[in-house]
DNA sequence: GCATTATTTAAGTTGACACTTAATTAAGTA
DNA sequence: TACTTAATTAAGTGTCAACTTAAATAATGC
């Protein structure tokens, strides 16, 4: 699934998509009105961004309401957290300080 | 610079190389013994990773010691907390809350 | 200088994917 | 039923990126 996310969001007009649904649902047609791009292209972005989890839809009528999945970005924070996460490159930093006095010391004998 | 770092964790394999180059240096032919790929195939990796600057090299003779650069992921880190924060969250779900609490009274009007 | 090792650059191939227009599905309404 | 609106699916095209092998660069040792 983290896969298919990455792959998703490695879109610009789909990372735009999800900035425009952010603070609401919109219809396939409000957000292809801010592209200019097929109406046709903007419904496979939107496929793309729901097989990935990043979005949900609502269907009302013949209207379909595209809204932002949360917890779909959960793995990526993960994965970024994994490589860039202030507590764990504190204690590795903090680990290392450690190392160098232990070697400054060591030096002394 | 955040399109190029999206792209180059998009490729799985570059996510592998990530992971491998984590916790220390590696050379390139290190990092090509983990894979399947030619070391070419590796080598353009590798450049599209330092490109982002997700990855940085130091040159000791011919050989080139690849690592991590954990800086690189702070713009993705901050792309995905927009989407998905703790904290911002519970501020959207607050102000909601809120908004619903102001129509309730209105309505008893 | 020549050989060796480590790695990259060059050039070409292939498959995926972001588009397009045309056709189709789906729901609501006169 | 036929019409309209909203959106998707189908089919085809062009571009790009991930690979390949072969050639080139770069540093080191004899």
């Amino acid at each position: 699934m983290i896969d298919k996310a990455i792959q998703a969001i490695a879109e610009p007009r789909r990372r735009d998509i999800l900035h425009l649904v952010r603070d609401g649902e919109l219809t396939s047609s409000a957000i292809a009105s801010h592209f200019d791009i097929s109406a046709p292209a903007i419904s496979q972005h939107l496929k793309v961004l729901e097989e990935a989890g990043l979005v949900v839809v609502r269907r009302a009528g013949t209207k379909r309401f595209y809204g932002i999945r949360r917890e779909g970005f959960f793995e990526i924070k993960q994965l970024i957290e994994s490589f860039w996460d202030d507590s764990l490159l504190r204690l590795k930093e903090a680990a290392e300080e450690e190392e160098r006095r232990k070697h400054e010391s060591n030096q002394q004998k």
